[in-house]
This record gives C-alpha cells, structure tokens and sequence, in this order.
DNA sequence: AGCGATTGTCTCTTACAAGAGACGTATGTA
DNA sequence: TACATACGTCTCTTGTAAGAGACAATCGCT
C-alpha cells in the first residue's frame, strides 16, 4: 500500500511518488482528521495521509501556528483548532439556509420526537449538516458532516434532482451501489427513483442503510428546481403508514418554508 | 525573512518581490475573510491579501473544489464553505469545554438578560469564541470571532494570568494600549490589574471600550492556576453596584462549574 | 460606438518548498 | 544492559509551484 491514492479530489489518477504540492497535504491532513473525529499524534498522521514526516511536520507547525489545528493536552497529537471554528461561524452567518435550516432541524426532532436531519451535497457527495437525535430510547441518529453514499438515502434522491444523467453517473462510484448488507442497488433504478422523487416532491426508502428504520425526505429549494438541501426524518421502519403520511406533510411544509421564495 | 507577521496584520507592506509559500497566502486568504466577513471577488480578495492574481485564481480554485471555500450565488465571489463548517463543529464536538461553555452562555444570558460571552486566547490574542446577545432594546453585543486588544477588555486580565511578564509584553503592542477615545493605559497598570484579577478571582472594567458598559468577567480553568476561558457579562455602566455584585456571584459560580476538577 | 477596467485562462521561468534521510533523544521491553 | 520503536529537529537537492504577464472576453460608462 503506497499510493493509497488518499484525496477524494481530483479526477487525474496521478501515481504517487512524485511530490505534492503542500495546499493539498493540508487538505488532505484536514480531511483525515475529520474521518478520524480524534487528535492523532503528527507520526500517525503522516502515515495516514501517505505523507513524509518531516513535511507533516512543518505541515502541522505552520497550521498549528495559524489556529487552525491545536495541539491536544498531551502535547504530541493533533487536531482541528479554534480558528476552523471560528470559521465554521462565519460560514453559518452568511447562510440563512443552514441557519434556519439547523432551528427547524431542532424544532422538527422536539415536535415529532424523532432523529431530523438537514442533508446537503458536498462536493458530490451527500452529507449530513446537521442532525438533531430526537427522544426515542435508541439512538438512530448518525454524527454531522458524515458522509454516505447518494444511493443509499432518500435525501440523495432528492439532491439529484435535475442533473444530468452523465453528471449522476460521475457522482456515484459503483462501490456506492452496494448497500451495507450486500444488495446491490441498479444504476438505472437509482436513476429512476431521482425522477420519482422530483415529481412527487418528496422520497421514502426504507431499509437501505439498515433494516431497522425508514428516512423520510423532502427539498429544500435555492430557486426553482435547484434543490439546494433536503430535511429528512429516521423513523422506525414498522411506523404506521398514517403517522408516516402525517410526518411526510409535516417534513414537506417545513422544507417548503426553508426554501427561497424565488 | 521579509515581513513575518503576517497573521492578522492586513495590507501592509508590498515590500516582497519575494515568493510567498502558497499555504501563507491561503491562511491569509481565509483570515482576510474572516475579517470582511462577507463574499468577496476573486480580484479584491487578490487586493486585499497583496497576492498576485494569477496567484489567487488558482489557490481560489483548490479552496472550492474542496469546500473550504464556496463561490457565492452570483457566481464571481467567494466565501467561507461548508467544509470549513464541518470541521469547526468536529472542533466543538472534541472540546467539552466550548460546548458545554457555549450552553451556560446561553443560559446566563437567558437568566440574567444580560449580554454575555466565553472568551478565549486565541495565538495570543483576546477572542470572543461565543456570545449571546441578552434582552436589552439596544444592542451591546459583538460578533462571534471578534478580536479585541486584550488590555480593553476585562477577560483579557484574567486570561494572562500566570503569563511571565515578557510574555505579556510581547502580547501587548504598543497600539494595544490606546483605548477606543484615544486614553493611553500604561503597561504597568495593565500587568498591575492581571496580578489583582489573579488574586481576587474576577475581574471588572468600566468604560474601557466603550462609554456606556462594563464588563464583569471570570475565569474558567482547565487546571490548577491554568486560565483556559473566561465567562463575561457586558452590562450598562451605571448597573447599580448590588446587581453588579450579585451578576459577579453568578458568573463566578457558572465559570467555576466549567472548570475542570484538575 | 469607443474606451477603460475587470474577469478568467494560459504560458514560461526560476526561486524555493517538498521530501529523503541522518541525527540525537526518549520511550518501552526483553 | 542492550534493542527496538517512536519522536522532533536539521541539512541538502531537485522537482515544481508561485508569480509575471500576455490574452480574449465582458462589463460599465460616456
């Protein structure tokens, strides 16, 4: 294991060995450490970015120093610092979506009970930006900025809306097709399923991501047609088909209100 | 080594002919967002970091391809992304501190209708890391992420506490200690408050920033004598002294629930 | 239309950062 | 005590990214 190819970024299969540019070390260091979820000493770091150790360290420093990471307690491991936060503030300020968009992701878990959460694209790929657990004795919930693929949740459904063909293909490796438990999931019923969902205004998939619960989704719109975000609700699968139907309004009028007028 | 500092300082010199390394540009880039604190085109941002443009385009590009940064809606600005969100709250997930901080903010502000605000060192200056803006018809508060000179504030007394003096003087800069309506404080009466806010556990200022509040504060530690966070409650400057008394108790009491047992 | 300013892309050069690796130190463990 | 593994810092080389600048395409203003 040498190139372990480790961005998500870039369509150019370039082989390793050669040297990388430092911006994308960083981003590379940023993005393991939001899959780690923990600090990590900088040894363990180079290694899990496939990246020298003498340039992880001065890597590290330069962004110590910036704020942008800090050194953990123990004083020899790494992670995210005060300025990402500061920054992610920023980002939440000038971004009435997420900002309105967290409250009712708040509201909309404390009225029903049950696990909410606002689902966006990131960079082609689905990601939760926020999810609220709701009150039921088990926790369904998964943790914010995870990221999964398109085809396995309803949200994904809707988000595709209005892309090409081609550009969906682009979107979704054929890993992503393969569900948990093996199934494996046609490109073309996905591609179908996207349609549906854009017509009717709102998705259900039930057993996808695991046996136990349904996700209900509905849009949120940036403008006509450009569905800029989904609220979705995780509720037990063997939910009454009339409290489902109830949730489902419940979920589309509250998207409907998150969205811009345009 | 032509300029250094760098950080915070803005469009300074144009000394250079020198290359910069692409990493500083873009800690740069994204602090000089952060001030402006709004979506900026790709040519003033090049502007305002003293970058070349060709220089700026193409940093600007591998910022959005990976979300740290997005372009705005009409097309040609850019600001903060949804990335940089992600990982500020994976910094609020690992950091008990800020997010239980966060809460008795909001609760104290809540409580007492006061403004208040956790505060934090942030590369040796004084950050407002969260605020809550209180009940009061006008507004006292100031935004999240803000840095103030530390000798202006009164969390800035007690969060150098246990700073050698040389240390403190190296925080310190000259402009630092010229008040809003131009006072000038003198650095011993500055270091001469620290030791007396050490000592008396909290500390109150008046009429520093501005004419019309003070500003009680208290420290949060995270071990024996180790200021980690202060809590402050910005109220008006003529609270009488039974209820300026009274807010002390309570913060202290809130701040001392955050501190670590160490 | 005419003119200046701005935008986004591209090419080419060379200053300099990324990387290999050696070094001294601090661990842990047989 | 030796031995192995990790850490943090340093030096030197060379591949390459930062930057200057040219270019066409828009925009905005008379």
């Amino acid at each position: 294991m040498q190139d372990g190819n480790a961005a998500a970024v870039s369509a150019d299969e370039k082989i390793s060995g050669s040297r990388e540019k430092g911006l994308n070390r960083v981003l590379e260091i940023l993005e393991f450490l939001h899959t780690t979820q923990r600090a990590i000493g900088i040894g363990d770091l180079a290694k899990g970015v496939n990246a020298p150790r003498s340039t992880t360290y001065t890597l590290v420093r330069s962004l110590v120093d910036a704020g942008l990471l800090e050194m953990a307690g123990d004083g020899n491991r790494v992670y995210f610092g005060k300025k990402l936060y500061l920054y992610g503030m920023d980002y939440v300020r000038g971004n009435d979506l997420l900002r309105r968009g967290r409250q009712e992701v708040d509201n909309l878990s404390r009225e029903t009970g049950e696990t909410s959460e606002l689902c966006m694209l990131q960079s082609g790929r689905y990601t939760i930006v926020h999810s609220s657990p709701g009150t039921r004795p088990f926790r369904i919930s998964s943790a914010t900025g995870l990221q999964i693929p398109l085809p396995w949740t309803a949200s994904g459904r809707l988000l595709l809306a209005g892309f090409q063909q081609a550009q969906i293909e682009d979107m979704v490796s054929e890993d992503d097709l393969v569900l948990p438990d093996g199934r494996r999931l046609l490109l073309g019923d996905f591609i179908a399923d996207i349609a549906k969902a854009e017509a009717t205004g709102y998705c259900v998939t039930s057993g996808l991501v695991d046996a136990y619960t349904k996700c209900l989704a509905a849009p949120v719109f940036s403008g006509p047609g450009r569905v800029e975000a989904t609220m979705c609700l995780v509720v037990p699968i063997d939910t009454s088909e009339e409290r489902t139907g109830s949730l489902i309004g419940l979920l589309r009028d509250r998207a409907a209100r998150l969205s811009i007028a345009g």
